[in-house]
DNA sequence: CCATTTTCTGGAATTACTCAAGGGATGGAA
DNA sequence: TTCCATCCCTTGAGTAATTCCAGAAAATGG
């Protein structure tokens, strides 16, 4: 998988590109504990420098919802989006709403040539809905 | 206007809530500088709590395009969209694409109470294209 | 004008991330 | 397998954006 994108086979490699398929939507701090538990140590930047090559490779996906650090995950190729709970900023997955390319045609779009429309759903994941409204009433 | 929803009038806070009227998409940043062209000498500290108090308050709007600072706008209440230039970063606003609530309506909302429907188009804009073209030829 | 509350100032601290140099591991060739 | 050139990982420092903290000034209400 790593050879198929020209890139070295290495222990801290192998074990991000792990972490990342076994924790979708980690944040980087993350991914560095369980590289480590994977590996004992490794430095901080060996997996900024790794997830960086996978990413501009295309082995993984980088997003970033407002608010949030740099987050990771391994489901690449297909223009999916995210929904991002407010509470407690947990992210999953949404396919596209309409069709493949939904909302990609702006209404104006000022003469740019638009290439990619990131979509971001906020609002309150299940558990943080039940939460509230036990704890309110309401 | 800082009244309406009761905040005090105070001079950083109007320089910055004029700052971000004059200057739609300025980073906390610009606005600084504009802010003490205004008034001379601002702490940046007044400048982001005030940024903040704002956005609280419902005055300005706070956006963060993945790879960007937080940047700040007028434009509140209806629910536009940016697109966003990959080479210069420049922003330009968007409506909504389909009806009223484009896109809100996700395909599997995993259990989610979504409320927003936040799009970013990703692309380049007319000078940066254009500079491109210039260029390469293609 | 005075007391209270809120805001502004100035500095330090935190977080996420990047830059740079050198030793070590990896992949290819013989 | 052995050797070498290349690329990667480690260590350490450094940057940028933002937040926290304590004291002083300003705005508000009477």
């Amino acid at each position: 998988m790593l050879r198929g994108v020209a890139l070295r086979v290495t222990r801290p490699r192998v074990a991000v590109l792990s972490a990342v398929h076994d924790h979708p939507h980690a944040d980087t701090d993350s991914i560095i504990g369980v590289v480590r538990e994977d590996l004992g140590e490794v430095s901080h930047q060996a997996v900024y420098d790794v997830l960086r090559a996978l990413t501009v490779a295309g082995l993984v996906r980088r997003i970033q919802p407002t608010g949030s650090v740099a987050r990771y995950e391994s489901r690449v190729g297909d223009n999916h989006h995210h929904v991002v709970c407010r509470s407690c900023g947990a992210i999953a997955d949404v396919d596209c709403a309409v069709g493949t390319t939904p909302c990609l045609t702006a209404s104006d779009d000022h003469g740019f040539t638009i290439d990619e429309a990131e979509v971001a759903y906020w609002g309150r994941c299940p558990e943080c809905v039940a939460a509230t409204s036990a704890a309110s009433g309401g």
